[in-house]
DNA sequence: GTTCTAGAAC
DNA sequence: GTTCTAGAAC
């Protein structure tokens, strides 16, 4: 049976060993010789799984543990592979993830990027309830995989509601994971309705699986996106209204929220939700990034790329979608879009 | 991401 | 005076 070690990345101190199925607590302390208030004398609760390889990480304290740049959040657990780093509060401390079997001679640090079996990062609990059908657009479920919904919602504790656990760019985490918000789901995907819709039909669609944003996309997230974007086809046909809307399919180039999703959006934006020259060029230029691109880009490229200054879209004057006509306020674009709504 | 609000624009 | 925006705070 191979022991497993954690490894400080920035060598403060030396590995500590993680004995098989023992739950060890860590955090600031003599032992990390971390003195970082942020950081929690009992920041993260680890078990190691040796004979499968991976160690769990449950945070406990309220500042923000991450496995590479997604975030745990607290009371949440993930697990973590060779490969992976862990650190242990606010990107800062960082760790890796070590199985050998004698730790009196511990490797080199390239032995830690030992490629793991499956990128199975989190281990959740299956939901509780199946998805309702009369929501449920028809999709293939010719395979179930691993890739099951998350077991609890990530609560503040009453005393600190700053706590990035709570923090708003992990808002999706917390939403797709409630049943109560969700429209649809699948072995690989969820559908919520965006909680600040932009426009009449405004949903966005998810994976289970982690990943950060769209910079976190390889080759192999392909089929995934292209399940992606069938879901969202499914949604908009099951509108009542889409024999009257058209809708577009795409992804913000930098977004706010963690967690990669695909926005469904009608074209009316008709929504007292779109308050903003920074919403409305989200939607209406280049900013937003259609679905076929990226996964065009993926498949001839192996990778999303973002054109520098596209940040400075959100910055342009306000212009119609439908006739490009320049408007001076929001206000003024509103009621000027309802002359192109359907009759 | 949203909310709030000072001060710019009208 | 009111409307609206943009940036800070969350």
């Amino acid at each position: 049976m191979p022991v497993c070690l954690l490894v400080s990345e920035d060598d403060s101190h030396k590995p500590i060993q993680l004995h098989p199925q023992q739950p060890v607590t860590l955090g600031r302390g003599p032992q990390t010789k971390i003195k970082d208030k942020k950081c929690s004398r009992e920041q993260v609760e680890l078990r190691a799984d040796c004979s499968r390889g991976f160690i769990t990480v449950k945070q406990l304290g309220v500042n923000p543990t991450s496995v590479d740049d997604v975030v745990v959040g607290k009371d949440n657990q993930v697990t973590i592979k060779p490969g992976q780093r862990l650190y242990l509060v606010n990107q800062q401390y960082p760790y890796r993830v070590k199985f050998t079997e004698d730790t009196s001679t511990p490797r080199s640090a390239a032995d830690l990027t030992t490629p793991s079996k499956r990128p199975h990062q989190m281990i959740r609990e299956k939901i509780k309830s199946p998805a309702n059908p009369a929501s449920t657009p028809h999709t293939d479920h010719h395979r179930m995989s691993d890739h099951s919904p998350p077991p609890k919602k990530t609560l503040p504790s009453e005393s600190d509601k700053s706590g990035s656990a709570g923090h708003w760019s992990q808002g999706l985490k917390v939403s797709m994971q409630d049943p109560k918000m969700q429209v649809y789901k699948d072995d690989r995907v969820v559908v919520i309705k965006d909680k600040y819709p932009k426009a009449r039909y405004h949903w966005l669609v998810l994976p289970w699986d982690s990943i950060s944003s769209l910079k976190a996309l390889r080759s192999e997230h392909v089929e995934l996106l292209k399940h992606m974007q069938r879901v969202g086809d499914q949604m908009v046909q099951q509108c009542p209204d889409a024999h009257k809307l058209s809708f577009r399919l795409g992804y913000h180039a930098i977004p706010s929220m963690s967690h990669v999703h695909l926005h469904v959006i009608s074209q009316d934006f008709d929504s007292p939700c779109l308050k903003n020259k920074k919403h409305w060029n989200s939607f209406t230029t280049d900013y937003f990034v259609e679905s076929q691109d990226v996964i065009a880009m993926l498949e001839h490229d192996g990778k999303v790329t973002v054109k520098d200054g596209t940040s400075e879209l959100l910055k342009l004057p306000l212009r119609c979608c439908f006739c490009h006509k320049e408007q001076p306020t929001i206000p003024k674009l509103k009621e000027h879009l309802k002359t192109h709504l359907p009759s």
